[in-house]
DNA sequence: CAATAATGGAGAGTGCTACTCTCCGTGTCA
DNA sequence: TGACACGGAGAGTAGCACTCTCCATTATTG
C-alpha cells in the first residue's frame, strides 16, 4: 500500500503520516524508485501505536520514539523493556529524589532500580502534597501502595508470554495506555461512591472567602 | 504583602503571578492605590494550587481556573465540586461515548451521570485499545474497576468534612493532585511485580520486524 | 524634599511543540 | 501523453504558557 492508502486506513492525514516518518516514529516504507515506497500491516500498526501514545498516552514525539525504539531491540528483556518504557514516559522531574520515596518502597519491600524515573515522579507528587498544605500520610500511602501493586500484578499477568512477538508491544499498551483507563474508572468510582456516602443533596457550609 | 513578596514565598516568578492574576487562577488583592494591591494567605495558598494543577496535574490553564472557580461556588455540595472538577479535566475527548462504558458501570451498580466527562474517557480509552489491537477483556476490566473502586473508597474517606473550609479544596487535590501518585505508585509496582515474575535475566526471544 | 526604586496592569513578544502547507522532481495510470 | 498522485524536505502555522517591556503611580531612601 502506498502513503495515502496508509493514511486512509488508518484515518491519520497524510501530512501528519509523513511527519511521523520523517521524526521516526514509524519506520521506513519499501522503496520501489526515487518518489514512491510501500507500506504494510506492520505500518499500520506502529502508525496507530504511535498514534495513540501521542494523542491518548499525552507522550512527546520525543518520547514516543524512545518507547517505540524498544519494539526493534529484541535482545533486552520484557523487564528491562518496561524499565526503558517508564523512564521515556512524561512527567520527567527536574529534582532529585529525597529519601522517602526510596524509603516507602524499601518498607513495601518492591525491588526497583534507585534510579528508576517513576521513584523521583513519586518524590515529586509527595513534595506538591506538602506544599499544597495536604501532606500524604503514611497510612494513606500505605493503603494506595497496596492497591497499586494489586493492579500491576493484574498488568503483569496480562503480558501475553505465549506469543512473544506481541510482548513488548503489551507491555508498552498495558503501561500507557492503560493508564487513561484506569484514571477514568477512578474518577467514575469516585462519583459512584461520592453519590452513596457524601450527601448529595445538602450545601456545603459557607467557608471564608479571600 | 505585595506582589514581590506573594512571588518569593511561593516561589513562583512575579511575572507569572501577573499572569495568573490576569487568567484569573488567582483572585485579585485588595487594591490600595491605583499601582498598588495587598495580597494575603489566601493568595498565597491559591497561587501554589494552581501552580500545583498546572504544573503537577497537567491542567491548561482555562481548566485550573474552571476548577478553581468551584472554590468559590459554597451554594454547591461536595458532591456537586466532584462532578464539576471532574468535568474540567483532561482530557476532552470528541467523540460522543458508545454504550460499552454505560453498560459496565450500570453492571458494576455505580450511580453515575450519564454526561459524565470520565465515561466518554474511559469509552476513549476502549476505543483506542481496540484499534492498536489490544482490547480490554471483560474480566480484565472488571478485576480494574474493583480496585478502582477500592481506591475511590480511600479518596472519599480522606474528604475531612469536620472542617468544611478545606473539604472542597480536599476534592480537587485529591482527585487532580494525587492521580500523578498513583500512577507512580503503579510503574514502581510493576518494576517491582516484574522484576519478581518475568525473568528479569533472560532476553525476550526473536520476533518478526517490519 | 528629591531622587531612586518598586509596583500593578496591559499588550506584545518568545520559545516550544505538533502538526500542516508548499514545492518539486518523479512515477503511475487512463 | 497528459493529468494526477507520490515521497520527501523545508518552511510556515496555531496554540499555549509564559516572559518582556512600558508606563503612570506609589513607596522608600538619602
Amino acid at each position: 500500500m502506498r502513503i495515502s492508502e496508509l493514511g486512509r486506513v488508518t484515518g491519520v492525514p497524510v501530512a501528519t503520516v509523513k511527519y511521523y516518518l520523517r521524526e521516526g516514529l514509524v519506520h521506513p516504507g519499501r522503496a520501489t524508485g526515487a518518489t514512491q515506497a510501500q507500506y504494510d500491516q506492520t505500518h499500520v500498526a506502529r502508525l496507530r501505536l504511535a498514534r495513540a501514545l501521542v494523542q491518548v498516552g499525552g507522550l512527546s514525539i520525543v518520547s514516543a520514539r524512545e518507547v517505540m525504539t524498544t519494539l526493534d531491540q529484541p535482545e533486552k528483556s520484557l523487564h528491562e523493556v518496561l524499565g526503558t518504557v517508564h523512564d521515556s514516559l512524561p512527567p520527567q522531574p527536574d529534582h532529585p529524589g529525597t529519601p522517602r520515596a526510596q524509603s516507602l518502597v524499601e518498607d513495601l519491600g518492591w525491588q526497583v532500580r534507585p534510579e528508576a524515573t517513576a521513584l523521583r515522579q513519586l518524590e515529586q507528587a509527595l513534595r506538591v502534597l506538602e506544599e499544597v498544605g495536604a501532606p500524604a500520610s503514611e497510612q494513606g500511602l500505605q493503603s494506595y501502595a497496596r492497591l497499586a501493586r494489586q493492579i500491576a500484578e493484574l498488568d503483569v499477568a496480562s503480558v501475553p508470554r505465549a506469543s512473544p512477538d506481541d510482548a513488548a508491544t503489551a507491555v508498552i499498551v498495558g503501561t500507557v495506555l492503560w493508564e487513561p483507563l484506569l484514571l477514568a474508572l477512578r474518577r467514575l468510582a469516585q462519583e459512584a461512591v461520592s453519590a452513596e456516602s457524601l450527601d448529595g443533596h445538602q450545601s456545603r457550609p459557607d467557608q471564608p472567602r479571600p
